[in-house]
DNA sequence: ATAGTGACTATAG
DNA sequence: GCTATAGCCACTA
């Protein structure tokens, strides 16, 4: 596994409970300046086997891209458990959006 | 090497 | 705010 893939797994496993994080934001904080597919393809390929948060990771419009019926509706279900709220299928990213440099 | 593809995104109409 | 388009990059055939 090459380097950028190892921080992109460390910073979606910082995400915290209640917080979402964009495919490029993820990427960007990694230092990939075009990376939202690398990071969609690495939680693909490997969110089963890192026991990593991938549910808290959506696109930039703050809705899911994962397929229903691949995880989709599991995903929106963790992320609700986690007292984040969907209005019309997306959520609102100014307030569920992780910021890393203020708190939690 | 070339072309197709996708859990993306910024931009234009 | 929604749709269409064009970049983007790693992976696959």
């Amino acid at each position: 596994m090459r380097e950028p893939s190892r921080r992109i797994l460390e910073l979606i496993r910082a995400i915290p409970r209640g917080r979402v994080a964009s495919y490029g934001q993820i990427a960007a904080m990694a230092g990939l300046a075009n990376g939202a597919r690398q990071v969609a393809r690495l939680l693909a390929s490997s969110s089963r086997a890192h026991r990593l948060p991938w549910h808290r990771v959506i696109n930039a419009s703050g809705g899911i891209s994962l397929a229903p019926g691949s995880g989709g509706e599991l995903q929106r279900t963790l992320l609700e458990r986690e007292g984040v709220v969907f209005l019309r299928g997306r959520v609102n990213l100014r307030r569920y959006a992780w910021r890393p440099t203020l708190a939690g």
